[in-house]
DNA sequence: AACTATTGATAATC
DNA sequence: TGATTATCAATAGTT
């Protein structure tokens, strides 16, 4: 391809050497410029002369060409270059964006719970004042059947007092009636004596638990004996 | 260089492009390593065909080449440097890691809060099951006094009724003492007829409130009338 | 860097 | 795809 054959070896001389990387290097970027646009094929060529220059082409991009072939490599052999590295943490980037966006999702519903759990703690704020309002109730209930149960006693009491009382007049008439008797016939009046009363016991406590009454505050009487004896009439 | 020359434009005729990148492919790659070995220079080759084979030649190795190529243009312009790139994604991905621990962290004592959350829930059900039977005890309560009250009400009546029939009998034992006065002096004796019992109103319900009666299902005995009379002593 | 004799690459063809 | 070859581009050596 010149004046005279050459072997393919490392040129001595500096010079002709020098001068003969400017022709080829020329000539090969040109044949890898016609190689693309002839072939419609990505090239990329980088050349570094002997004393460091570098010379370069791309028929593309050297960019370009260097990730096409990473990717075409990369599936043999990994990390090949720092390209490939960049990718590696690039994708580590996205991994981890994604985890954030669905770590802060989580976290928005829980926060949203806690909202709703705070309703709940007011629901319970209600109900509270709502036992209490109850209680209240109760209180009166209670309050109004002690009354009642102290005014019975107290009525039964009463009652209980007359009757006694009843019971004495009736044992001095019968006396009367027996002097009387005697006085009369000489004997005693066995039509009238038929029967005597004697108090029943008033025993409303029968059967309860002490602790109860104690509990209600009840006033009762103590128990008794007494007779009755009786007929009545609702008169209102 | 042929039969003919050719101008540099895509070669249309998809087997004569193919023939053409082979031959020129080679020829490329050799002249390549011509220049490589010629003139003492690092080389690197890369042709994608145009059905994305990948073709290669480098002096050294291509890794060589690309980590030379960016040392080379690195320093000139950062941007194309990888080696930064990689450095800013790692970075990127510390950031990241970061934030994704912090808001774990969070997560996690969220989560703790979520169970004492549910704690209180447990608590207000035990709070519910002790309501339920403080409700029993209450019921029970309720029924104690209403049945003491209805007891005392039936005290109270059977005493109303002792009491009426001690009024009748006394009546009758006036009126046979009246009898047999007269049959003795021809008069009626004062000193026994002195007083005469009428029994005294038996209104437990004097002022309560009705709606509470019947709230509290007491079985109350009709209002009467009746007179009482008691005497009481304990023994238990 | 220019010239040119010569080699080598390759387009066209089989 | 490979071989052939006529042709021309590339370039070694010279100036």
């Amino acid at each position: 391809m010149g004046r005279g054959k050459i072997v393919i070896r490392r040129i001595d001389n500096s010079t002709s050497r020098q001068v003969t990387f400017s022709k080829r290097r020329k000539g090969l970027i040109k044949k890898a410029k016609e190689l693309a646009i002839l072939c419609d094929a990505e090239v990329g060529l980088v050349i570094f002369s002997n004393t460091g220059k570098l010379y370069e082409y791309a028929s593309t991009s050297m960019k370009s060409v260097f990730e096409r072939y990473n990717t075409c490599k990369g599936e043999n052999q990994q990390l090949i270059n720092p390209e490939s590295e960049v990718k590696f943490w690039q994708k580590e980037v996205g991994i981890l964006r994604q985890q954030l966006q669905n770590l802060q999702e989580n976290h928005r519903q829980i926060m949203e719970n806690q909202l709703s759990g705070l309703s709940v703690r007011n629901l319970q704020d209600i109900e509270n004042q709502l036992e209490v309002s109850l209680q209240g109730v109760r209180m009166k209930k209670e309050q109004i059947l002690t009354d009642e149960i102290r005014e019975l006693n107290q009525k039964g009491n009463l009652i209980h007092q007359e009757n006694v009382e009843l019971y004495k007049k009736v044992n001095l008439i019968q006396q009367e009636n027996t002097q009387l008797c005697k006085k009369v016939y000489g004997t005693t009046d066995v039509a009238v004596r038929r029967n005597v009363f004697v108090p029943l016991p008033f025993d409303v406590d029968a059967g309860k638990d002490p602790q109860a009454l104690i509990q209600l505050q009840l006033s009762q009487p103590d128990q008794e004996t007494c007779e009755t004896s009786g007929s009545g009439s609702a008169t209102k």
